[in-house]
DNA sequence: GAGGCTAGTGACAGCCACTGACAATTGACA
DNA sequence: TGTCAATTGTCAGTGGCTGTCACTAGCCTC
């Protein structure tokens, strides 16, 4: 962030980014165009397509950030913590720390709001899923890396972060099921959920 | 399936369907218009929009009927068997029949093919992890039912139903990253990443 | 500090997915 | 056979998105 002009740039990418989630928040996702979010930052359609490859990454790109936080979270885990509890440890850092994240863009309650946007779209949420797959790749080499195995020989790391990202889209898809709840609910449902995948495999479920 | 009209009706949904996948195999997804599909069979740009949402929607057809299948599969389980053992079983009937209920609508190969450019396909792929959410919460409820619980108050059939869906999302994943794999492999893809679920979570790995 | 270079922008034209409205046609059924 | 309802084609329009081109403003060199 040296120069004047990329001081500009990144001044005019989070205006969009601010109305873009101002506006989706308000008059919704669909009813909002994109010709609105560019007239509100006092630019042209096109150049809202110079920053955004589309509609869809300007709603998504908060999110993006907290992605970015948390994959590093996850490389910064100590080595000799299992996988499974170094995922956990760097999920609830991340919702911990969310606040500082998200902050230097927009306020952390609009961010929230916008997390519900997004489960209650369609188009968004299929994104944002196909997003989760891509992130369940990474995490998996990082992972395969951390315990020296070769991802595409050993299909562990793959296998475990699939459970993992199943149980995270869980608990994103009931905290918003929730209503309004906040982040301590996200971390709570977090924690409560990844607990229950020993047992639930037992199937042993008619005698609790 | 009675009168001249319903067939008739029947005829041009799956004329539009074989149309629509044989044009997203060879000129892929992007590069087929709806007014591509529409002149194939011969309709108009407005009738292909009266069967289908939306040019995903026909992209997605055929697989939406083996998911029907699946989940006809799944309730028709024997009760004494434990819930996930009771998804791996219809699972693996569900690739051992796919044929059958595949290739009333199209050919085979051609629904593989398809699949492939599915995975491929960010925006049909994002589609299909949509509805794979949905019928997670479907397989939820069938298990819950099962199991004589209230799927909103025991949070046990959705935390197992997620697991599951990401084990057979990464089963699908990596069956298309194989190459040109056929059905065989996908099931015993299905039986490998299944089996290895318990193990994985004990992460003990630098052990084996 | 003048001049050239380049990134960023606006204006315009055009493609394609998708929708609403209305008129024409065709099968169903009395 | 005539009436009703379902199906379809045509047309017009909206909105996301892209290519092109000329213009401006920050940057860098001599």
């Amino acid at each position: 962030m040296e120069t004047l002009r990329e001081r500009k740039r990144q001044r005019t990418r989070d205006a969009l980014v601010r109305a873009a989630l101002e506006l989706f928040t308000t008059r919704g996702y669909e009813g909002t165009t994109v010709d609105d979010i560019a007239e509100a930052v006092d630019v042209s359609q096109r150049t809202f397509f110079r920053y955004f490859a589309g509609k869809e990454q300007a709603a998504l790109a908060v999110h993006e950030m907290t992605v970015e936080h948390f994959l590093g979270a996850v490389r910064e885990r100590p080595p000799h913590e299992a996988p499974m509890e170094a995922l956990r440890q760097a999920v609830l850092e991340g919702w911990d720390t969310l606040n500082e994240v998200v902050e230097s863009v927009v306020p952390l309650e609009l961010f929230l709001r916008m997390f519900r946007v997004i489960e209650s779209t369609p188009v968004l949420l299929a994104a944002h899923l196909r997003r989760s797959t891509e992130i369940e790749d990474t995490l998996a080499r990082i992972l395969a890396e951390r315990e020296g195995l070769d991802v595409d020989a050993d299909p562990r790391p793959r296998v475990l972060v699939a459970v993992f990202g199943g149980v995270m889209r869980l608990t994103e898809r009931q905290w918003y099921a929730d209503g309004d709840a906040g982040l301590d609910a996200m971390r709570a449902l977090t924690v409560s959920y990844l607990e229950q995948v020993g047992p639930v495999l037992t199937g042993a479920w008619r005698t609790p």
